[in-house]
DNA sequence: GGGGTTCTTGACAGCGCTTTCAAAATCTGC
DNA sequence: GCAGATTTTGAAAGCGCTGTCAAGAACCCC
């Protein structure tokens, strides 16, 4: 098999011009049955494979769409790669990847990465790169967002609001009064989103919210972990803790197991996203849902549909409270948790 | 700011021809430093972004990399891909990922893709397209393996077999004697490692082998369960378990907590892997670590040195047993563990 | 100041494919 | 069987960039 076999050869293996070739294989015309027969078998003979970045140039498009990420290697991000990947299988389109790391400068360089390499279409997961950078990106191509909402463009994500309202709700159900939420960056508008709905479930039921009960952390393990210690620092008291995503509730979670305080049986805890990992978690986790696949899916499609010039309106996608075995009805007695590790 | 400057665009107004601002931005020949200037000045005024296409077409390369995985949402592989991605920063170079999920089909339809992408250079993560189909492949490109043993081709990964015996050794150094294991599929050559490593542990310290011990899972959380589950069910016992992934050693816990087990309490629990999420698992994961970003990094940076003409055998990365929580010394009273649930 | 070097530069021919455009082939109906 | 309408086909001009090549500019030494 020779190395690289252009259309021309298949042409002339064919004994028809690279035209009809070309028309053969994108269908862009009709093609005599016999000759088109002959180019197949040509094509098959010489196991030619179009050059796509010829195609490319040649059309004015890539047939790839890019993808922004913060991180490749988040098991949140994993999810909505999954998506994007799974609605690109079977078109012609390829996603192609990078990463923003949270920082707005590495963001626009995986921007211009993307660009340059005359991406399609744009797909930007949440991040912080100006709104008008994406506006403007956004009149010479399909862009769509997800995680964050900017007027003009096509966003896509759940109520962070109304899905921490609903975790911290059913904590308030199991009779927890005194709820201790570790919130995200609150440079992020989902963390802050979050907190937001933490305080109107505490208001909804008449509970106060007590400043003392709320920690920052930075939506990564180890501040879940460090959150727990500075609230028992502080000689907090709470049953139960609602946490601004998974993550940090797995670090929670190691803090509380270190002291032995047990979960949910001594504390119930709610995490927020429902990674994968979190149904396998001891105990499984109650949480959040936030379905990335789908997230990821929905925004490739979005994508796929622009490029058509179909336009349509993603039916809204919402967060859904999944109880699992890290929340329990608080303990009638009201038996004081806090107990040295034996 | 215009649509599309191209080179040409720049070229005029600079007052140069196009060849010249093609030496500015590539650097290939000396230019007159007045021109280079006023070239420099021109790119900035009009935005100019090279077109990657274009360029990777003339010169028969497209500065990608392509990376084939798994599944690209496996806390495993994105680990690896984060390597790769790291590697190639500050590189021209730009990885693209396609899934093979595991199926030789799929796989090879991932190669496709990327090799109609033009990719310069192939990194392929596990899975089992045929070795033949890979040395083919690596007579036009450099073609780097991770987690296959391919003879012909750079190969990395690390010892399966020599981890597992570490991972059961330290077991048996806790003074376990009856260590169960649940393998990983026995289609996968570093399942089947992993499962001599085991065996070679247990007949080094003079302790039989006992299949009843032994169940195959598919490296997901659920047939960790599932293991756990048909070991209890044939009434085998056990103080100890090590799991050929991470992945199956969370679903063996929630197995084991649901029934009341406790960990390392009543049983000892080993991984392997050490994906990012098992230092936050409750209990903390004893487990073998398998450096997947630095595999990630080394098969990148192997790549691209193939790519500039030197070839260098990297150093061998080592599995390392990583003791965390979830082991515990045998307890000394032989005290049945299997306790039904309360 | 002229012959010979060495640098710098622009014209131009691709890279592999698509896509007009107009010529060639085929098909109408009478 | 022929004028006219309709297909099918190939030639050729790009897409935006690189890289060769030879001409022009700048330099050297005697």
């Amino acid at each position: 098999m020779r190395e690289n076999v252009t259309l021309s050869d298949v042409a002339r293996e064919a004994g028809v011009s690279p035209s009809t070739v070309s028309r053969v294989i994108n269908g862009t015309a009709r093609v005599d049955a016999r000759k088109r027969e002959a180019v197949l078998r040509a094509i098959e003979r010489l196991g030619y494979r179009p050059n796509l970045m010829a195609k490319g140039l040649a059309q004015g498009r890539s047939l790839t769409i890019g993808v922004v990420t913060q991180e490749i290697s988040s098991p949140y991000y994993g999810e909505m790669l999954k998506g994007v990947e799974q609605a690109l299988e079977g078109t012609s389109y390829h996603p192609i990847f990078a990463s923003g790391h949270w920082r707005a400068d590495q963001e626009e360089a995986a921007l211009k990465v993307l660009v340059g390499r005359q991406v399609d279409g744009l797909i930007v997961m949440d991040g912080s790169v100006p709104q008008e950078r994406l506006l403007e990106l956004a009149q010479s191509m399909p862009v769509v967002v997800v995680g964050r909402s900017i007027p003009g463009l096509r966003c896509l994500g759940i109520d962070n609001a109304q899905g921490a309202y609903e975790g911290t709700r059913h904590l308030i159900e199991l009779g927890h009064r005194r709820i201790a939420h570790i919130a995200g960056p609150q440079s992020h508008p989902d963390a802050i989103e979050r907190l937001r709905g933490y305080r109107k479930a505490l208001e909804g039921a008449g509970l106060p919210f007590d400043p003392a009960l709320v920690v920052e952390g930075d939506y990564l393990e180890p501040s879940g972990l460090l959150a727990v210690e500075a609230l028992l620092a502080r000689g907090a008291l709470f049953t139960a803790i609602f946490a601004a995503n998974d993550q940090m509730a797995y670090g929670a979670n190691v803090a509380l197991y270190r002291r032995g305080i047990r979960v949910p049986h001594d504390v119930s805890l709610v995490g927020f996203d429902d990674l994968p990992s979190s149904s396998y978690f001891t105990p499984p986790l109650t949480t959040v849902r936030q379905p990335g696949l789908e997230m990821g899916w929905e925004a490739a499609r979005l994508v796929l549909a622009l490029l058509e010039g179909h336009d349509y309106t993603p039916k809204p996608l919402a967060a859904r409270l999944v109880v699992r075995e890290s929340t329990a009805l608080l303990r009638s007695s009201g038996v004081r948790w806090v107990h040295p590790v034996d």
